[in-house]
DNA sequence: AACCGCTATGTTAGCGTTTGCAGGCTGGGG
DNA sequence: CCCCAGCCTGCAAACGCTAACATAGCGGTT
């Protein structure tokens, strides 16, 4: 039925030892016998089953993907990264999804990845989930992108300083009242949210200008949220000239608001973004710009370089963010 | 080390084939024996070796998704659909995907799949790829999504329907000149787009409309495709009223286009898309919309049956379109 | 000439399950 | 009381490959 290794063995006059041997580019064949052994499978149109394989050998040749969504912006691009590499190194890649709640214990999730897999890569918000904590404690290989842990290689960006260079664009602009969109209202700490928040703070304070709360509103990062934010600042008796949104979703949730409101961001009020989202360009917004592809595509690398020595340090890499100035930020009228 | 199935049977005092049985759910196994077994896995933390499992039962209890792209809208969405329905199914789910060029022959995806998962389901143009058609000579079990093929089951929209409906719209909003934007220049046919041009071509034809190739332009499928594409529509001597983009995003760059001759979609000109892609809602855009995370999951479960009974026959269903009307289209001025 | 080290290859024991077959036990019918 | 059918369980042979160990051959040293 299928061929295996010893059909090939037996058609080339070898042992099955020496065609895993040759196939797999070990070193201790003879170049002819590599080649005609090579030459052999090709013809009975061989390939290696990966099971046996990875039964034997112990090494799954597969990774997995955990992320919270995967049809959102952010993680469909990072995956296309990570896609990307782990074909090029002929890797399996497994996707899984994993609720982005904080969990109590661990899903399932864990123990899905045992034994199935090599190691993980661990997509957004998930870095700290017990999910990660379980495999960590079992030394499995990890990778985090987009979140920092302790002792596990990952590769983020710095939302502090990205979020310094959104806000130091509008307070460069002259704003003196600006407004920001941020997460979710009473829910878990997010990490590269409380860390723009901070870049945000931080500039203003630096310029000397009051850090109002009240025009700070939670935008839960979706569209919709981001549109409620703005029509709360709007409501408000003294409104932001300008507003810093810690996601493009959100900032295009405003952008609505404003047109609903029969204004136009960029002439009514000034808005900046955070993401460098594909449709940013195409709505003329400003936007802290971050290299999410790249982000998946270091990441898959960095889990590499781990299933290649387990006991390597764990690196910390850090992408920048770029400042795309677009027609959505201007001068106080 | 790790903890075998060996480890189980020999504290649960039973032999490995009576875990092995008692463990999958299968018959001839007393029910005290089962959850005995049961509950000495669960205390030992022991998690089924998948590898071994498919070397011996010749299930791999995976399948794969192929697809030309990852991030992008589309395919993001359907995978959506699909990863919910595998992740239920407890099916661990690959991903790999293929340049949508049409290949003269196959790439190592074909070989790839084999013996690495029990199935394969194939997203958008893919279809009729070279792997496909060799994946099918083999008998590998498939599934397509968004396109047909003979004896495969397959899940997709009825464009010719859904085109007809954009453009009926159009036609009874009382346009009379109206534009296309379609695929790609000289390019490999693509059914879908074509099934689209026809259904368009029909309604023109129904309504007594001449049907003007030099208002029919390619947009290439992408936002800067659709930019271009009105472009060339605007600079016409006698430009249409109202423009029928085979996709959205071409829609949004024609949006933009209008934009940059500082006209608006509805007001100056009518704009229906096609897709009901998720920023439609917010650039305002008129579009059929297609239930892609639908189409995913039917296709997932698609898959399914046919790994369940791989004799049975191909099913093609076909999932309805919508259309969505929005402010970009209005009667003309 | 005996020996040594090196390379190319073969032998074989697993890897952790599943599964066909066989055996043992139980209970009911003859 | 025997027999047989039916359950439940155990035994052991795969599944297709890898890797540790063994072996053979070959030239070069001493």
């Amino acid at each position: 039925m299928t061929i295996t290794i010893r059909d090939v063995a037996r058609e080339a006059g070898v042992s099955t030892a020496t065609v895993s041997r040759a196939l797999r580019g070990l070193g201790n064949v003879d170049p002819v016998t590599r080649e005609h052994i090579r030459r052999v499978a090709d013809r009975l149109d061989y390939v290696i089953s990966p099971t046996a394989s990875r039964l034997a050998g112990g090494r799954t040749g597969a990774v997995a993907v955990i992320s919270p969504h995967i049809s959102k912006w952010y993680f469909a691009t990072a995956l296309a990264g990570v896609e990307r590499v782990m074909r090029e190194s002929d890797i399996d890649l497994l996707v899984h999804t994993v609720g982005d709640a904080p969990h109590p214990q661990p899903t399932l999730a864990e123990r899905r990845m045992r034994s199935r897999v090599d190691g993980v890569l661990v997509l957004g918000t998930l870095g700290d989930s017990a999910d990660v904590s379980a495999l960590m404690e079992r030394m499995f290989p990890l990778a985090l992108v987009g979140t920092r842990r302790d002792g596990v290689s990952s590769v983020a960006i710095d939302d502090v300083e990205g979020a310094r260079m959104g806000t130091q664009h509008l307070v460069n602009l002259g704003h003196r009242r600006i407004g920001l969109i941020g997460g979710r209202p009473g829910n878990a700490p997010f990490q590269p949210e409380e860390d723009r928040r901070a870049g945000f703070t931080e500039v203003l304070e630096a310029a000397g200008l009051c850090v109002d709360l009240r025009l700070q509103v939670p935008g839960n990062f979706t569209t919709a949220g981001g549109e409620d934010a703005m029509n709360t600042l709007l409501a408000q008796s003294a409104p932001p000239t300008a507003v810093f949104a810690l996601s493009d979703e959100m900032a295009y949730g405003a952008m609505r608001a404003l047109r609903r409101h029969g204004m136009r961001a960029g002439h009514d009020l000034a808005l900046v973004g955070f993401d460098g989202h594909d449709m940013a360009d195409l709505m003329e917004l400003t936007t802290v710009s971050q290299p999410v592809e790249d982000l998946g595509e270091q990441g898959a690398r960095n889990l590499l370089s781990v299933l290649a020595d387990p006991d390597g340090v764990g690196v910390e890499r850090t992408l920048p963010t770029t400042l795309q100035v677009r027609a959505s930020s201007a001068p106080p009228r």
